[in-house]
DNA sequence: AGGAGTACCCGGACGC
DNA sequence: TGCGTCCGGGTACTCC
């Protein structure tokens, strides 16, 4: 479910309380959630320092100060809480980090989602197939369209896919098609090249706008945070069937394509 | 190639 | 309130 707003909005926040700081305690509650025995993780861990934390696509990394990551999905459903003391006693969180300076990061939701430690070497062979940053420079509007252009299905699947770009999933692909006018359904091949540089600016506004706004997670990240999930009431069409669209006032319609929910105006958005 | 199908997982929503 | 059932979602895999 998080995306690249929601990512990049952790990133942004965590990067201050957790940079420099040593972990002292491991806490694992899940052990599927991690990739070695949980003795050998909090063994490794403990002590260890974070040197800063990066965003790669929908990823954490969390660079340590022996040369590992920590590789975080939150996958569907994962989420972070930060502070001395978890949202709710009661809670259950798969894993959690104690600092040095009795702050504890909370990892919550992990379903699907993992907490990997690896070396740098297997971090980046883990994520050799991501597509480059939406925000990279090199990543120009004519570098898009031709990327885009490569490819022969719908359009919808294509925007998720992490290989075309990274950090872009169920949510934000139905935002982009919205706001460039264009249907998730149509097919690449007949979109037209103004189309194409169309999608371009719309994926970066929609992502800069839901990034400012801190992304639409529905959890607080701190106690007194009223920061996050800032963008969950701004959303245009994604889980808005038969509201009006925010453009023209026609219903906005859900189909279901490849066991994926869309949403889309069939008044205002073409399919080319 | 792309698209369809499926497994993974379990908190939370829903039904009674 | 309580118990059972089912769903959702990103990714990785298979197969056509």
């Amino acid at each position: 479910m998080p995306e690249w707003p929601e990512m990049d909005t952790y990133r942004r926040l965590l990067s201050p309380l957790v940079c420099g700081h040593a972990i002292e305690a491991v806490e694992v509650n899940r052990e599927k959630t991690i990739n070695e025995p949980v003795g050998e993780f909090q063994a490794a861990l403990t002590g260890r320092k974070v040197l800063f934390v990066e965003r790669r696509g929908k990823h954490l990394l969390f660079h340590l100060d022996d040369g590992n990551r920590l590789l975080l999905h939150l996958m569907l459903g994962g989420w972070l809480y930060y502070g001395p003391r978890p949202e709710k006693e009661d809670s259950t969180y798969q894993v959690v980090l104690t600092f040095d300076d009795g702050n504890r990061l909370f990892f919550g939701g992990l379903r699907l989602g993992y907490l990997h430690r690896l070396s740098a070497k297997s971090a980046l062979e883990k994520l050799k197939d991501l597509g480059p940053d939406p925000f990279d420079s090199r990543l120009t509007p004519e570098a898009f369209a031709k990327r885009l252009g490569a490819r022969r299905g719908k359009l919808k699947p294509t925007l998720v896919d992490q290989k075309l770009v990274s950090g872009i999933g169920n949510c934000y692909s139905d935002e982009i098609c919205f706001d460039a006018e264009v249907l998730p359904t149509a097919s690449i091949p007949d979109l037209t090249e103004e189309t194409k540089l169309r999608l371009y600016r719309s994926m970066r506004k929609v992502l800069e706008e839901a990034t400012t706004n801190g992304g639409y997670m529905d959890r607080k990240f701190t106690e007194d945070d009223t920061y996050v999930g800032g963008h969950d009431d701004r959303v245009r069409v994604y889980d808005r069937e038969g509201e009006p669209c925010p453009r023209c006032g026609s219903p906005i319609r859900l189909e279901i394509v490849s066991s994926r929910k869309m949403f889309f105006c069939p008044a205002c958005q073409k399919d080319r």
